[in-house]
DNA sequence: AAGCTTTTGCGACTCAGTTGCAAATAGGAG
DNA sequence: CTCCTATTTGCAACTGAGTCGCAAAAGCTT
């Protein structure tokens, strides 16, 4: 079901065509749509930025879904589970999720200014890296975390 | 109560030469020798592994200097203000700390199975993609985060 | 031994995240 | 539509790392 359609940003109003794709295929797989959990799959949808659970517990609640705290860490476990956000930790004492995009995983380049967060593609850099790891220290790599903090170019600028 | 101040509890451990150096050094900038400094910095002096706040309490207890939570971590921040000690996030929901080298900082190999930290050396790898950002993002990176998770040598051997 | 400044202990607090349990509800069967 | 039950949710109490204000103690210099 290949979605794309209208011109224009379909920016304004949620339960986008992807949001309804990932909640069936969650139903699909003997889960329930619920309000909580369409209301989360919408915020990330509309959100450029990785969000935090107090910060999504915020964000329902301006839409008026008051919900409780340990719902959005439950909630946010599932999806988690079911590999529809991911997770992500700029050492600021909270973890954040944002929707987990192909099967690439990405970097962040956080502005330690004004706080934004914005993506970088990172292919391979690190495979030279971790294969001269191997041979060296005879340790295996499954996973590592890079993350990049700095001035961002607005705030380059105005400084 | 404070209790005790008892003679001879000069440490079960020796004071290396590495850590009567660091010692003296910010006694030259008007700081004080107290046991809990000298311990702390002999604990970091004698062990290869990055320590959290929690271990650190739990070795003082060991040699018998109770120490107060509370002072711990304000040690810990004392160190790094002095640039004694370095801080490092294994996203584990507690910081670590490990005497800091020289002038070149590094990064580290956690075994996902028997939790060794070994650091490894990555001298300008990141400089190439440091600079690809800045060039197409505008972004300046002032810093980064960079960590290894996998099997160390052993536990690669015996699963 | 005095005096001043740094350091320490204590207790209460913050804040992200977790747990156990009872109540609610989605959504399929009948 | 009604019933049923596994999935979800709310609540309240809890955990664990880390922080704060203040009073008391301990280094260091003289």
């Amino acid at each position: 079901m290949r979605k794309e359609r209208s011109v224009a940003k379909e920016s304004s109003l949620s339960t986008s065509a992807e949001a309804h794709n990932r909640l069936e295929q969650l139903r699909s797989l003997g889960f329930r749509i619920t309000n909580v959990r369409r209301g989360l799959i919408e915020i990330f949808g509309t959100t450029q930025q990785p969000l935090s659970a107090i910060q999504i517990l915020n964000f329902l609640k301006d839409r008026s879904l008051d919900v409780n705290k340990t719902t959005v860490y439950r909630e946010l476990d599932f999806l988690m589970a079911n590999e529809v956000i991911s997770e992500l930790d700029l050492l600021d004492g909270m973890k954040r999720y944002e929707l987990r995009h192909a099967n690439h995983h990405h970097h962040h380049l956080v502005c330690t200014s004004c706080q934004k967060i914005q993506c970088v593609e990172m292919n391979n850099d690190l495979d030279e890296v971790e294969s001269r790891i191997k041979s060296r220290y005879h340790f295996n790599v499954k996973a590592h975390v890079l993350e990049f903090f700095g001035l961002c170019s607005k705030c380059t600028l105005s400084t």
